[in-house]
DNA sequence: GTGAAAGCGCTAACAG
DNA sequence: CTGTTAGCGCTTTCAC
C-alpha cells in the first residue's frame, strides 16, 4: 500500500485521473465556464467514477461563507417551535442552505455554548428564540445577521419576528369579559420572557379596565403546578370562573386537568389559550385560541435574514404579526 | 485603511497580539497543555480581546472531522420526528456535536440534494428516515457511517433502528378482534415505505387468521382521502365496526372525520391508531394506541452512529424496540 | 482553454 | 516551553 490512505477523494485526485490540473476541475464543478466540451466530459467521468464530491470545509475556508444558518430555540419537540423549525429549513432549502439545529432549553449557559459553537462554524446568518438572559454583545460581533424570533433580546435591537402577544392577550381577555365572565385567570409561565410578559400585561389590562379582579398565576410551566394553581384558585375569596393561558402546551394540561376535576367547559370554568393547536377544535368543547401565523412569522424572519445576508443591513424596527382570536365553544357566553 | 479588511481575527492574529507563535495559540484553544502560565494568559486575553473564535471549517478541513451529523427526516412538522430530532440533538449534544437538519419529504429526489449536500459537509455521521426510494450506493460510499431510522433501506444491510411494527399492527388487530369487532378497515398511506408495509401485513395477517374479511384503504395520506374512504366502507356490504390507522396524523383526521359524520366511538366505529399522541388520552373517548418508544428509538440511534463513528463498525442486525398496546375507551368492547 | 501557485485558518511534527 | 513550517482541499489570479 504506498496510496496516502486517501479513501476520500479530492479534487487534485479527480485532476491526476483526468489528466488536467487543479483549475480546470475547479471549473467543472463551479458550472464549467470556459472549459472545453471535451475536457468538461474527461473531467465529469473521472468526478463519477472517482465518487468525488467537493470539499464544502476547504470552500467555505476560501469563500468564508459557509451556507448555513443556525436555528436556536427552547426545544424542538415544542410544537410551535418544531412548525417554525420547518419552515425556516424550506425557505433555507430554497437558498441552497443548510440549518444546523440547536436547543437551549431557555438555558443562558447553554445557549451560549450554542452560539459560541455556532460562530465557531462561521454559520451565515442565524436565527434564534432567545433566553431572557441571552448575550447580545456575542451576537453583535458574531460577524454575521441575527433575527431574534418569537422574543427580542433585552437591551439590544437585533431585528425582531413576533406575534403582537400583547394585542392576543387583550382581545382574548376582552373576549371573555364580554362572554360574560368575572374572575378571569392567566395562568403561565417563564415569566422572565418578554413574549410572556406581554401576554400577562395585555390580560391584566384588560381586567383593570373592567374593573375586574386581577387574577395570576405566573409560575406555572407544568401539569403538576397547573393544577395546583387551579385548584388554588377555585375555592378562593373570587373563584375563578375562565382561564387565559398563555402557552400551547399549557392549555393541553389545562384541558385535562379541568377534566380530572370534573370541571364542566365553560359552565364551571372558561378556557381560552395562547397558539392554535391541532385537536383544538375537535376537543370537548372545542378550545378558543388566539392563533399566531407561525409559518409565516418563521418563513418571514428566514427571508429577513437572507436579505440582511446580502445586504449587510438589518432592519431595527421588530416586525410584529398580527394574531388572531379563534373562538370556539370553550369561552361560549356565561351561563350566569 | 491599511488593515486587510479582516472583520474576523484568525488564529494568526491572536498570535501577534500577544506576541507568541502561532502554536502556542493553537495549543492554548485546544486545553493548554505545555504552556507556561504566563504566556497562557498573555493568550486567553488576546483572545478575549480580540473575539477570536477558532475557525470550524479550517479546524475540521485538517482533522478531517466535523464534529456534525446529519438528520434527515420527512418533515420537521411532524411530531414523530420532531420527537425524534429532540432526543437525537441531545446526544449530539453530549458528544459535542452539530446536528444538520434536513426535511425529505419522502421525495428520493430531494432526498438525494439533501444527502449529497451533507456528504460535501464531511459530516461524521447520518440518521435517516429514507424514503421508499433511498439511495443506499451513495450513502455506502459516503465515507460516513448512517443509520437508518424508523425503516430501513431496502436491499441495503445499514444498520436500522425500528419499532416492531408487525407485531404492533397485529396485537392491535388481535385486541380489536377480542373485543368484539368483525369488519376492521385498516386505513394507511405512504404504501411503498417498508413499515407501512409491516403494518398493514400485521393487521392482514391478525384479520385472516380469525376468518374475518380484510378491509383495506391503502393510499390515504390527508383529511379528504381519509374521508372518502371511510365513508365508502361504512355503507359497503360489510359495514365497518372498527378503524385501526397506521399513522399518527391520520388518527387524528379520523377522529375528526368521526365527530363530522357523527359517529359514536365505539358504539358506531372504534378507533385505534399507531403511535400515541398528546391528547390521546383526553379525548372523548380517549383513543387507544400502540405507542412507539420514540425518544428511546432516536437516542439509541445516535447512540449506535456515535458507536460506529469510532469504532468504525456497523451492526448489522437491525434493531426492534418493543411496542406497547395503550388500551382506552376508543376499543372498548363492542355493544353489538 | 488551461495550468501553476498562492493562500484561506488551523494543527501536527520538528527544532530549538 | 515555544516558534517554524508544511500541508488539509479548494478557488483565484496570472501566465501561457
Amino acid at each position: 500500500m504506498k496510496k496516502k490512505k486517501k479513501s476520500i477523494p479530492a479534487l487534485m485526485d479527480v485532476a491526476r485521473y483526468a489528466g488536467v490540473g487543479a483549475a480546470t476541475v475547479s471549473r467543472v464543478i463551479n458550472g464549467g465556464q470556459n472549459v472545453s466540451a471535451k475536457t468538461m466530459a474527461a473531467v465529469t467521468k473521472a468526478i463519477e467514477e472517482l465518487g468525488y464530491h467537493p470539499s464544502h470545509a476547504a470552500r467555505s475556508l476560501r469563500a468564508a461563507r459557509s451556507k448555513t444558518i443556525g436555528l436556536i430555540v427552547p426545544s424542538v419537540a415544542d410544537p410551535f417551535f418544531s412548525s417554525a423549525a420547518s419552515a425556516i429549513q424550506e425557505v433555507a432549502r430554497e437558498h441552497e442552505t443548510l440549518v444546523l439545529l440547536a436547543a437551549s432549553e431557555n438555558d443562558p449557559v447553554r445557549e451560549r455554548e450554542q452560539v459560541t459553537s455556532l460562530i465557531q462554524r462561521r454559520i451565515d446568518g442565524l436565527i434564534i428564540a432567545p433566553s431572557d438572559a441571552a448575550d447580545s454583545d456575542l451576537l453583535q460581533h458574531a460577524g454575521f445577521p441575527t433575527i431574534c424570533f418569537d422574543r427580542p433580546i433585552k437591551g439590544s435591537d437585533l431585528p425582531t419576528v413576533l406575534a403582537d402577544s400583547y394585542r392576543g392577550a387583550k382581545i382574548a381577555t376582552e373576549h371573555l369579559i364580554r362572554n360574560g365572565y368575572k374572575n378571569i385567570l392567566c395562568i403561565g409561565g417563564y415569566a422572565k420572557l418578554f413574549t410572556s410578559q406581554r401576554r400577562f400585561r395585555g390580560h391584566k389590562d384588560a381586567v383593570t379596565r373592567a374593573g375586574l379582579p386581577y387574577l395570576a398565576e405566573l409560575e406555572v410551566e407544568d401539569y403538576a403546578s397547573a393544577r395546583a394553581a387551579l385548584v388554588r384558585h377555585l375555592s378562593g375569596p373570587k373563584p375563578v370562573d375562565a382561564i387565559f393561558s398563555t402557552k400551547n402546551t399549557t392549555t393541553l394540561d389545562l384541558y385535562k386537568i379541568c377534566r380530572e376535576l370534573g370541571l364542566q367547559i365553560p359552565q364551571s370554568v372558561a378556557l381560552l389559550g395562547f397558539d392554535d393547536f391541532e385537536l383544538a377544535d375537535a376537543l370537548d368543547p372545542p378550545i378558543s385560541v388566539v392563533r399566531q401565523p407561525v409559518q409565516q412569522m418563521a418563513s418571514r424572519a428566514t427571508e429577513m435574514l437572507f436579505d440582511a445576508m446580502v445586504s449587510g443591513h438589518q432592519t431595527k424596527r421588530p416586525v410584529t404579526m398580527d394574531i388572531e382570536l379563534v373562538v370556539r365553544g370553550s369561552s361560549a357566553k356565561h351561563s350566569k
